[in-house]
DNA sequence: TGCATTTGTCAACGGCTGTTGGCATAAGCA
DNA sequence: TGCTTATGCCAACAGCCGTTGACAAATGCA
């Protein structure tokens, strides 16, 4: 038998999900360093032991609780000049919607000062976010156009959700889209810079 | 003699100083909680405790390091056309550029994870970045533009500097400018949204 | 020269961290 | 019913953390 990790009952199953979804919140809270194994164990009403049982390690757990899949739509099927007003959106769906999970706010919560999380939240970059400005721009111009497009959805991501700058916070989705659509739609597509 | 700190003569001062620019450097690159005082007194090549004799705690060290002054110009005197761009490029002389102190390196490094540099980093919107567009901008509006003015900068500042995203870095001064300098002129002094 | 103050080193405290191994239950199967 | 396995708690380890106090060397002033 090589595996230590308990099989998969009923009971672990609910444990496991318990101690991850603890972890996730945790994790979205107070970032990497300043979750601890005991207090994701605490909010999970169970043993920190067991934490380390079900996941291995503190570094496996915080992978796999650091979980983000966008589900950007393929912007070539939509009209051209919904572009920026298409990702705004999906965007404020990631973050406020119930359906996708506290992922994005882990990472960034903690890439700025743990080199795993910096790498995972380039990895979205590279895998989610530049193939998808790939297909409706030059591509010998995608890496730029999603580099802006990143500097624009993760600035505001960490002024309403992390820093939470009151202007910010109150600003409505219909104010979001209107000022921001507009400069996702000019990176994305926009004329070329000389 | 209530002064516990030593006194002010020329030796003090300078280990005070070497002590200082440890911390910045570390705080800059590790954040808050990653930068330990023994890395400090490491860098400093003096003895812990030294650090916490000029410094009366680890808190405030962080304090004197995390000490920004943006100083942005005044809008008003210039071009009203080229808001967006002395914007942009007064952003990049504080990032790059060797006068500024790595002051918002320290803070935006630390602030997803410490309420402090948090609150300290909402205190440099709210006292020097608000009020340079309230000056160009109608002021009931003032607080909305500024933070999308912000919402672009962190953006930009965690892709390149922080996050280190290979196309944000490659991105020269002058593309800089000339991508991000309009998206700021429109969120300075552009036209109301409905 | 003698003394007081400053500058610095060393060792240690208490507290928190991730992680481990041992031991008690509880559950499932023969 | 008996036995194996899974699930869980407890105590402890080693290591790091910020911080403290005692003591040594250096410095400056009389």
């Amino acid at each position: 038998m090589t595996e230590n990790q308990p099989k998969k009952t009923g009971k672990s199953d609910r444990t496991r999900a318990k101690i991850l979804e603890a972890a996730k919140l945790l994790f979205a809270e107070h970032g990497y360093e300043g979750a601890s194994i005991r207090d994701v164990a605490a909010h999970a009403s169970i043993d920190p032991a067991m934490v380390i049982r079900y996941f291995r390690s503190k570094d496996e757990l915080f992978a796999r609780a650091a979980v983000v899949d966008l589900q950007l739509p393929a912007l070539r099927v939509i009209d051209r000049n919904a572009i920026g007003e298409t990702l705004i959106r999906r965007f404020l769906e990631v973050w406020e919607g119930p359906a996708s999970g506290p992922g994005m706010a882990i990472l960034l919560r903690s890439a700025t000062s743990n080199e795993f999380a910096a790498e995972k939240l380039r990895d979205v970059f590279g895998n989610q976010v530049r193939p998808v400005i790939a297909a409706v721009a030059d591509p010998a111009d995608a890496g730029r156009r999603a580099g802006l497009v990143s500097s624009q959805l993760l600035g505001l991501a960490m002024c309403r959700y992390l820093l939470r700058l009151p202007p910010v916070v109150a600003l409505s989705h219909d104010e979001i889209v209107q000022n921001v659509g507009p400069t996702l739609q000019r990176y994305a597509v926009g004329e070329d810079a000389p």
